[in-house]
RNA sequence: GGCCCCAUCGUCUAGAGGUCAGGACACGGCUCUUUCAAGGCCGCGACACGGGUUCGAGUCCCGUUGGGGCCGCCA
């Protein structure tokens, strides 16, 4: 059993979804899962941009069991299976120009009509296609296509018929030589024995055209699941344009991929129950194709941000460390602190550009204070309190959170005032916000001498900006 | 325009003739609390519309409307 999803272009999350769905189907019905590069397209496909679908593809998790195959490589399969096609009269040359082609298009559209090739060149004998072929006129190659209805056996939308009249002869072979997408994709399916496709529902009015060739063909039709379409908020099918589109963005955007797969595995499938987070494993077990739904959806980031704050709430600490090094673009504190950091921030992060963020606080200093926080917080009497819980800090023999907090609830006591007098500037002063973890974990953490310095700093621009 | 697909809260969805139409995100409130979150509790909120079929329709059929897709010598 084999499958084949058909990417180009940068992975796009439609496209990671489906190939996630061949995948989850492969492992549940024991098959196998093969990638397939579609790059018969000279002018468009690009060799950075295979690479780049498939580290997106490793990054996710979707691992194939065959391939990758280009189809680039397998002209000869292409050109055998038309020359065979051609001689059995199912397909035949037709020598029109695209300048011919393009006029009878512009006529049918200005009279209102759908487009279809007149198969004006069906006509002409074998002898003189020959001859004119040898001649070296250019032509490309067409389908015959057969007078009849065509019905489509889908899984997840029933039985599905094209009157003959929708569909033409189209092109198999283009004038140059290079097949086209139709053409190759059924004769490497039919020679990867493949028997599921499963692929987005553009492709749904593209199959009685396959069907049909499979049959010019002699081979056996696979059974086939168009899945819907991933829509934007604006409900049109997701692109570019509605931003973060492509898997490699929620990758730089701090979203670890165990969530971006779940999130995407949901999104026109659902196991049944109230559950949500489902591991990889689970998902392999009870993915089928009648639980998928027929209708779009629509890609929404909120819930994906949610998604991933549940896996950032439940990762082990190592490894969400791991995943969050490289966002921590102003450095990291020791290993020791990290790790406990983590734990501190992982409930108010959602991504690990956040969490990245959140560590490297420990490391570096804050480099400016809240505007609205200062306003808020410090008063004339400020850097004096604070000078004397500096000293009083100082003095401490050990430096824990209970011990930190004594002293400064007993200076506040002192000074006559409430601990929230001196917590919110002190929060202040240590990591330049007003919002956080719990004060008294984040003074543990960050030791005695940083946070005497961060403490002192910020007593002097008090004193600066406050005249006394 | 032709052909095709789709239609349950704003969003993702459960529902396979009889449910107070369930859950999740988001939103609002309460709670916890030194801040911000997370968590817990509560709330708001949907079967697009019209005809059938049936004792009984979100569920089946037809139509309307709306949305989407395809109509290339692109994939």
């Amino acid at each position: 059993m084999r499958f084949a999803p058909s990417p180009t272009g940068s992975l796009h999350v439609g496209g990671a979804r489906t190939a996630l769905y061949n995948l989850l189907f492969a492992r549940h019905t024991g098959g196998t899962f093969l990638l397939r590069i579609e790059d018969t397209d000279v002018e468009r496909s690009r060799e950075e941009l295979t690479a780049q679908i498939l580290s997106a593809m490793e990054w996710l998790g979707l691992e194939f069991d065959e391939g990758p195959f280009y189809q680039s490589r397998r002209y000869d399969l292409y050109r055998a299976a038309a020359e065979r096609l051609l001689a059995e009269g199912k397909a035949y040359r037709a020598f029109e120009t695209p300048v011919e082609l393009e006029t009878e298009r512009k006529k049918a559209e200005a009279a209102g009509r759908a487009y279809r090739y007149s198969g004006a060149a069906r006509a002409i004998p074998p002898e003189e296609s020959d001859r004119r072929a040898r001649a070296g006129e250019r032509h490309v190659v067409r389908l015959r296509m057969p007078s009849e209805t065509i019905v489509v056996e889908d899984l997840i939308r029933g039985r599905v018929e094209f009157p003959a009249e929708a569909l033409d002869d189209f092109v198999l072979v283009r004038s140059d030589g290079h097949p086209l997408y139709h053409f190759s994709v059924c004769v490497d399916d039919t020679e990867m024995r493949i028997t599921h496709v499963i692929r987005g529902d553009d492709h749904l009015a593209n199959t009685p055209k396959h069907v049909a060739l499979f049959r010019a063909l002699g081979a056996p039709i696979p059974r086939f699941a168009h899945l819907g379409m991933i829509l934007g908020t604006d409900r049109k099918k997701l692109s570019k344009r509605h931003g973060a589109a492509a898997v490699e963005e929620w990758r730089d955007a701090g979203i670890l991929p165990e969530a971006l797969f779940n999130f995407l595995a949901l999104l026109g499938w659902a196991p049944g129950g109230d559950r949500e987070i489902l591991t990889r494993a689970e998902m392999e077990r009870e993915f089928s194709l009648e639980k998928v739904g027929a209708s779009p959806s629509v890609f929404d980031p909120e819930k994906l941000l949610w998604m991933n704050a549940q896996y950032v709430a439940k990762m082990p600490a190592d490894e969400l460390l791991a995943r969050s090094t490289p966002h921590a673009a102003k450095g990291l504190p020791p290993r020791e602190v990290a790790l406990a950091a983590i734990e501190l921030h992982r409930p108010r992060v959602r991504t690990t550009i956040e969490m990245g963020r959140a560590l490297s606080s420990y490391a570096e200093d804050p480099a400016d204070y809240d505007p609205d926080g200062w306003k808020k917080h410090v008063r004339p009497e400020t850097p004096r309190q604070l000078e004397t819980l500096a000293r009083s800090l100082e003095a401490l023999p050990d430096w824990t959170a209970a011990s930190t907090e004594e002293a400064l609830r007993k200076t506040a006591e002192g000074e006559g005032v409430s601990a929230g007098k001196l917590i919110h500037p002190t929060r202040l002063a240590l990591t330049g916000t007003t919002v956080g973890a719990p004060l008294f974990d984040v003074v543990a953490l960050l030791g005695k001498e940083t946070a005497l310095r961060r403490l002192r700093r910020f007593v002097e621009a008090a004193k600066a900006q406050t005249p006394a």
